[in-house]
DNA sequence: GCCAACGTTGGC
DNA sequence: GCCAACGTTGGC
């Protein structure tokens, strides 16, 4: 059964125009439990996710890809080098993980977090409860294809 | 840059 | 295991 998703991340770090031109690229620097184990407990490869600007102008939906690979070790964890290195995560047993995502599409406006409140379709939407700060959360269906309506 | 809302850490 | 202090996220 195909699952949907909302991955967000900073335009500034990596966004979508980014993922167009590179195509696939791993979702790594997942730092938080509850996200980690979305993608390794319920993620599979060929689901469906919106990418999410966050932290910018104008939050909100730019786009869609696919999850293209399992999860598997985020290697940034290893490098005392990187910024999201974590001496906790060991390569026998790896704390964090990540997925390969592919890109499918830009969409030509971004559907944005202010006009996503004014639906109330989607008001149950984990993205739009107070206080939400996770960057990887489950989109139910009936939100997935109303979304696909503003497009 | 502010700050609310969380999540994590570490002393006890 | 509790919880205060601290760190982070992310909209505004």
């Amino acid at each position: 059964m195909m699952k949907y998703w909302l991955m967000k991340n900073e335009p500034e770090a990596f966004s979508i125009d980014d993922l167009a031109k590179v195509k696939t690229e791993p979702w790594d620097g997942i730092r938080n439990y509850q996200a980690r184990n979305f993608m390794r407990d319920d993620m599979s490869m060929g689901d469906k996710a919106f990418f999410y600007h966050s932290s910018c102008k104008a939050p909100g939906i730019v786009g869609m890809m696919e999850i293209a690979s399992k999860a598997y070790a985020d290697h940034t964890a290893f490098d005392p080098n990187e910024h999201y290195y974590d001496p906790k995560s060991k390569p026998d047993n790896p704390t964090w993980i990540m997925v390969d995502v592919k890109f499918i599409s830009k969409l030509d406006a971004p559907i944005t977090l202010q006009a996503l409140r004014q639906y109330p379709q989607v008001s149950g939407m984990r993205l739009l409860q107070k206080g939400n700060r996770l960057s990887i959360t489950p989109v139910e269906k009936k939100h997935w294809d109303f979304i696909h309506t503003l497009m």
